[in-house]
DNA sequence: TTTGTGATGTGATTTTCATCACACTTCCTT
DNA sequence: AAGGAAGTGTGATGAAAATCACATCACAAA
């Protein structure tokens, strides 16, 4: 019922919680393992999208620039996350970016193999269907908390995001385990810096949240929640 | 290259085109029909989320309404288009309505119905992994276009979305062969009937568009891909 | 210690968009 | 033919958010 008992330790959280232990194995063994700095790019728009991508280990945000020079960040996965493209054309490109920004160990699937993987086993195939499921309802809920609730509406969305991808309680507090700049905020839900800047200083002025050592906590979850008309979906849902 | 060339008839997209004929089949093996008048409601926000629907014929949109009573549309299903939620947890509910615009026949599929399927058809696994890679692909698309662009942008990047899901062409040409409500549009750009009847009386004025009778007429599509930074997707990913 | 760099905080101003209010049109219906 | 409902068009006004312009702060590197 409440939100401090839903959310799992921090540690455990991750998108590939979808796949049983024997079909991440069979995954596994489809990958080969490369590692890739900080500050590389795993893909451009434009690349050919034929690989799935295992996070092993570090952090690889997807995002997207537009004319004027701006950015929008769409995903942040980490440790443990599978990410990707699947679609059904033949010469299919990528339509963003995905930029390495911690030292990564990643395992990457080519889809022929991963065709070929779910074409012999149903199991798989099936989980593997699921977990396509959940991240386009993750992408979904998403959608509808930034175009539909303004600005402020989409921060308190994101900070309730955090909180279940970063979050780590502390009584009836959640520290946001993972040090953001606001311009970073601002990327997530198409706002500029300094928006971000006044409203986490509105949240802070009303005790919704604070500061320490540079980490966001968060006071009062339920206010963040009503901003946005939170409905409580799975924190695996629930994502950055 | 052109546009103009590379939009199929409008009969013939929909985005059940992902499955070959047999795949299609197996699918229709284990759907049961139902008719659901316009007006009514296929699911609502929290009914259970364990089914597929194929309209076979009508229209369906999925929608989400805000607590001040604005409406958001998120898609609208065609003829031929196959719908719903896939997702790993057991009791998954629906986070979105599904109104039903036209009259309808709809195939309903069973989440575990599907399951066996998939588990004992490896090619249907794949191409069934393929078309949810592509809706996934359409929402992500469609997000960054709304997100990114202003309401201009997000009303230029419908209006393309529309071409492609109702274009008919007619020389240079493209007439929308849909009737659509000033507010209809605001609901899918998030935006007001007010702004966007002023915008589209802006690209009227600019002989970008025009109306004949009542339907959109689109007479410069280059400007309107221009204004949402369009990429040329394939046309069976940037739909409505 | 100084210097440079990236980040934060904040006022003033402009732009974008929503809201409110109302006239007008179209078309359906009884 | 009259009335009503739904849709369109448009001005005036206000709120939300972006932009611009600096001041300040934190911290790493020289």
């Amino acid at each position: 019922m409440t939100d401090t008992l839903q959310r799992k330790p921090v540690s455990q959280v991750a998108n590939s919680d979808c796949f049983t232990e024997e079909s991440l194995s069979k995954l596994k063994e489809i990958m080969y393992e490369m590692r890739a700095e900080a500050g590389n790019h795993l893909f451009w728009e434009g690349d050919a999208a034929d690989k799935l991508y295992f996070l092993k280990r570090g952090q690889v945000k997807i995002t997207k620039a537009s004319d004027e020079g701006k950015s929008f960040i769409l995903y942040v996965y980490n440790t443990g996350d599978l990410f990707g493209q699947v679609d059904p054309f033949q010469n299919s490109v990528h339509s963003f970016n995905a930029e390495v920004t911690e030292n990564s160990i990643i395992g990457v699937i080519q889809q022929k193999d991963l065709e070929v993987l779910l074409w012999q086993h149903g199991d798989l195939a099936v989980e593997f269907m699921k977990w396509m499921g959940l991240m386009h309802r993750m992408t979904q809920t998403k959608f509808r908390d930034l175009m539909m609730f303004g600005k402020p509406g989409a921060l308190c969305s994101t900070l309730i995001r955090l909180c279940n991808t970063y979050g780590k309680n502390h009584g009836s507090e959640i520290v946001i385990t993972k040090k953001l700049t606001n311009s970073e905020l601002a990327d997530m839900i198409g706002a500029t810096r300094e928006s971000v800047n006044r409203m986490l200083g509105d949240l802070k002025r009303a005790n919704i949240i604070a500061m320490e050592n540079n980490y966001i906590v968060v006071k009062d979850l339920p206010y963040l929640r009503d901003i946005c008309q939170c409905e409580n979906c799975p924190v695996d849902m629930c994502r950055i």
